[in-house]
DNA sequence: CAGAATCCGAGCTGATACTG
DNA sequence: CAGTATCAGCTCGGATTCTG
């Protein structure tokens, strides 16, 4: 027997309708502001993008770097131990596309995803 | 850039309270009943159970065999194609292992999970 | 035995407006 | 710029009851 049964942590931390995405550009452009993340994922309101990017600090996901100044200037990014998530995103990710795969050859081409 | 974003998909699949226990008695156990299910992890509802289940089944991670009797027999198994999740699963269950120790060094010993 | 049906509360999500 | 506050909808999870 293989897994022990501790698996649903990551599922714990990367809930969340947004988090993937976040991940995924703050895994991509490094640093980034709270307004570059807003243009990057359009579709975000302030207020989800807020509540997911505290959660993600909390878990210590990423690290938030405040600019005390006017105007304000956060910063976030993946932090040193966020990067740990990265074999486990890679694995998640090739499977992701291969059941992308997987899902056209059943319902065909138009289901696609 | 080493993501493409396909990640969410094991999200979906995966999501649910109880989806990653069940997976977790199935790859263990092989194939199982339904009441063996329910018995396995005691404090799942018929309902949540059925209802995973079927998420799972219309995924095709795992397999519903039904037998025609009195009184009803149905054994739940992974399928083929939910045997390739397990590489994701094996990295998930790696890191939330590390992710524990983490948690035990940043908050201590009581916080434990 | 293996569910289906119903009802309910909690939490996730979102639109909108306001603030230092 | 980077949020907070408020209000509302919907989905998820669960208790309970009923059925072939």
């Amino acid at each position: 027997m293989v897994l022990n049964c501790k698996y649903e942590a990551v599922l714990e931390v990367l809930f969340g309708k947004w988090k993937t995405v976040i991940l995924f550009n703050l895994f991509s452009n490094g640093t980034m502001r709270f307004s570059e993340l807003q243009k990057a994922i359009p579709d975000i309101t302030k207020k989800m993008l807020t509540h997911h990017l505290r959660e993600l600090e909390y878990h210590d996901i990423v690290h938030r770097e405040v600019y005390q100044q006017v105007p304000p200037k956060v910063e976030y990014s993946i932090s040193a131990y966020g990067r740990s998530l990265l074999p486990v995103l890679l694995a998640m990710n090739e499977w992701g596309m291969a059941h992308g795969k997987h899902l056209t050859e059943l319902y065909g081409e138009e289901s696609g995803q």
